[in-house]
DNA sequence: TGTTTCGTACGAAAACTATCGTACCTTTGG
DNA sequence: CCAAAGGTACGATAGTTTTCGTACGAAACA
């Protein structure tokens, strides 16, 4: 078996789970057919692969499911938000030891990342002192 | 879309890979002796498997090697903060639809990240304005 | 009622990742 | 010269994640 997280933490979702996730949290609790109608928009997924995954995601407890219909309805049991902090928490650990502000210096060097994106952010921080 | 790197996007490393990375980022072109020994400060790792990953990693295109001594020299390809920027890139939009500044305000509400940090942070900021 | 359609369950193959043992070569020192 | 120490190469195994085929039940409908 593994190591499972005792307390709080959820095991980290895979890149295919993740994929999953986010069209439940889009789009609110779905059934195995939408969320693979949605994947295909991007991929080709056979359904029952799809349907695999909704299963596995829930034996692992990252979704939980109302069955009481023949079309299960899945929904993440945690919220979008708190699953989001936990990956960027580890994002932040892993890269950049912890450090919040380095991983803002190389998001604001970041090319990537517009003016006003920057306006953005410049905003919020005011808003905050 | 599936953009397959062949430009300029290198294949993600795995975790394993980071941590070789990472050892070879703070300290420089090192031999596989060297990154297993830091790699044991942490956990205990096999010579061959560190060997192993490292010829995966060049392989890959993610490290090259001086094959010129006996003890090869292992060297990434891409300086850190690039391939830092690249992880940090993909991160963003595949959690936040490449909104850099949705990602900010989770850093900012994360309890993890000090007074400290979000002082730097503010620091940051209007030294670029 | 019977057949087609749409759903879930589930085992197993396929693909990837990680670990390790063994073979074999080179250098070093007695 | 020989053995020990320390290197690389590489195949095999283990572990995980992803994909997919098949079985089978329930609903829809001709």
């Amino acid at each position: 078996m593994k190591s499972n997280q005792s307390e709080n933490n959820l095991p980290e979702p895979t890149k295919a789970e993740l994929e999953i996730l986010q069209i439940l949290w889009e789009f609110g609790p779905s059934t195995v057919r939408f969320v693979n109608d949605k994947l295909n928009e991007q991929k080709e997924v056979i359904y029952t692969s799809t349907l695999k995954q909704m299963q596995i995601l829930t034996e692992k407890g990252i979704l939980k499911r109302d069955e009481s219909q023949m079309k299960h309805i899945y929904i993440p049991v945690e919220a979008e938000e708190k699953t989001k902090v936990q990956l960027l928490d580890r994002f932040v650990t892993t890269l950049y030891k912890g450090s919040a502000s380095q991983l803002m210096m190389q998001l604001l060097g970041n090319e990537k990342t517009s003016k006003a994106e920057i306006e953005e952010i410049k905003k919020l921080l005011n808003s905050m002192k």
